[in-house]
DNA sequence: AATCAACGTTACCGATCGGTACAACTTAAA
DNA sequence: TTTAAGTTGTACCGATCGGTAACGTTGATT
């Protein structure tokens, strides 16, 4: 049996972020959680509380491994911002249809449970604020780029800003669907045209 | 207490309709639904077969009453294709955002919760063509519409009728987490813009 | 060597899940 | 008026939900 801890809680973190990636917070069972982090029910309740103190583990993890480092691609030095966008946006969309992961976005699937009801409220703030996160990162960019004033994209930077998280909304929701990589990279095109870039 | 039915199937089915739309399928307790449809268990069971079957019924009302009307927008006669797009988009994002049902879009939400695996194979299918409906519809406007191949969008019309219905999976997402009608609808002109229309 | 905290396993808790058997009752037809 | 079909309400079914108590085992500390 044991008296030194047999996993890695790092690894079981992981594996819980899969499960809720895939079936959302209601929609994960205990048992699919647990059996998913090689580990059984007590175990889990010792390590991480109950199942909305993992969920906000879970969501804390994919924010800081999974959704963070796409925003490396605006302010890369020595690229034009059509292209920072670009590369931004594709970063994004292509993470939402690897097979390694679940198809979409772990943060606007489970933001979609909000509305039900259902949903406890500190992960609710957490998802909230970190979907907009995304828009506040945007219009940072369109506001105080060089580029970007040049063009006076940064007198509506809102409004691009939000016309650019819908659009990775709706390729979140397309690539849950199983349209794949290749027609949504287009859909990243015309996105990008119809807020005067490219 | 009675020999006839004391309830209006329609109306039941309707207020099922809403709980789904608002729950998503598996989020939504029978419990929950009769106590909405104002009937009990024995009495849906007898009226609609199960749960499944109820669903199912639900979203071809949904579909029917919410989702094709909508469709009326792209074949208006005298209006132009720019304003019968726009006329279309705008219709269904404005019953997206609209306080006298849940936000969002019911084939959108359940849709997603099929890559959970737990969704039964005929609601499956029949959420897909439901949503693939969208498109199809797009694309047989941009390729046969004479406007439209005088401004030569017929030789990539999936791909603009793909972009379209991103944004609305994207507004749909948006509009279920809290942003308003008005941020939305320029959203609309951006897309618009982004595929060559306005 | 003795102690104690941490671990894994099992078995269980009350509540809720989708689904149903059954009895009481009401209506329409015979 | 009797009968048969149809409806409602209650009470219940086995399974699963999130969560936990209890027990035996293990390893580090003293």
């Amino acid at each position: 049996m044991s008296g030194k801890r047999t996993f890695d809680d790092e690894k079981a973190l992981e594996s819980a972020m899969g499960v809720f990636w895939k079936k959302g917070y209601a929609g994960a069972s205990l048992a699919e959680l647990t059996q998913s982090m090689g580990i059984n029910k007590p175990s889990m309740y010792r390590t991480f509380g109950n199942k909305e103190a993992l969920f906000i583990k879970a969501t804390q993890r994919y924010i800081e491994k999974n959704a963070q480092p796409h925003f490396a691609h605006l302010h890369q030095d020595g690229v034009s911002l059509v292209q920072r966008i670009k590369h931004y946006m594709t970063s994004v969309v292509s993470e939402q249809c690897t097979s390694e992961n679940p198809k979409g976005c772990f943060i606007f699937l489970c933001q979609g449970e909000i509305a039900s009801g259902d949903m406890p409220e500190l992960p609710s703030n957490l998802l909230n604020q970190a979907s907009q996160k995304i828009q506040d990162a945007l219009v940072e960019v369109f506001s105080h780029d060089p580029e970007a004033i040049k063009l006076g994209l940064n007198t509506r930077a809102a409004s691009i800003a939000l016309c650019l998280a819908t659009t990775l909304r709706g390729t979140a929701s397309m690539a849950r669907a199983g349209v794949p990589l290749s027609e949504l990279k287009t859909v990243i095109e015309h996105s990008l045209r119809g807020i005067g870039l490219s």
